[in-house]
DNA sequence: ATATCGATTATCT
DNA sequence: GATAATCGATATG
């Protein structure tokens, strides 16, 4: 039994919207298919005010679903390889936000493996699925012309977010990863020990 | 196990 | 024209 998470739970500060969403459940919901997985990484960015964040510099076309209502999809597209998921926090006009970072799989593992073009023969291929914002968002399928703007708080939508009553325990604080400015921000949060968790060891203290 | 590097493109200056 | 919230391959300890 999952269901999905209210508008009013992403209405709030980013920090506090990444430490709950520990342990909530991603869910991709095609017409035959479902994958879904738990989340175990996410990172906080804190709007106009972050000079990490992409609102930093203000609205733009590229990030107008930040200044939005909480709980759309925004997705960007770095590197010229990659798709990040995020979803927008804060009341509309404020432009926090939660980027995905990992994720445990639950089902639909064979789906997600075809979408990332891998077989899974080991528990160290299945951490390839799943481990890393581009990785997850290349398994569950997303884009940024099919999901940028989706109400994740839906379960009508193809992309969701819900919970399943699971209770995360030892929750970790750290620094965030990939980023050049405001480097020293303790605004990553991971459940600890998890395989899913992206990064090296020592990023996990 | 850790380090370095190339790929590849939308977006903004 | 420079940059970027990354990944996978390769090289080396």
């Amino acid at each position: 039994m999952i269901r999905p998470l209210d508008r009013a739970f992403f209405a709030r500060h980013p920090r506090r919207v990444a430490r709950e969403l520990l342990g909530k459940v991603l869910v991709r919901q095609d017409a035959a298919t479902r994958r879904t997985a738990r989340i175990v990484e996410v990172e906080a960015y804190l709007g106009e005010k972050d000079p990490a964040a992409h609102a930093a510099a203000g609205r733009t076309l590229r990030n107008a679903v930040l200044f939005g209502p909480p709980g759309h999809a925004y997705i960007y597209f770095i590197y010229g390889n990659h798709f990040c998921l995020n979803v927008s926090c804060e009341p509309e006009g404020k432009a926090g936000s939660v980027l995905f970072r990992g994720l445990e799989p639950l089902t639909g593992m064979e789906e997600m493996a075809r979408a990332r073009g891998l077989e899974v023969h080991s528990p160290a291929d299945l951490r390839k699925l799943t481990r890393g914002p581009g990785r997850l968002a290349e398994a569950f399928g997303i884009t940024r012309t099919r999901d940028n703007g989706c109400d994740l708080t839906s379960s009508a939508s193809s992309l969701w977010i819900g919970d399943d009553n699971y209770c995360a325990g030892g929750i970790c604080v750290t620094s965030r990863i990939g980023i050049t400015k405001a480097v020293d921000r303790r605004l990553r949060y991971i459940l600890r020990g998890n395989p899913f968790v992206s990064g090296t060891r020592s990023a996990s203290a």
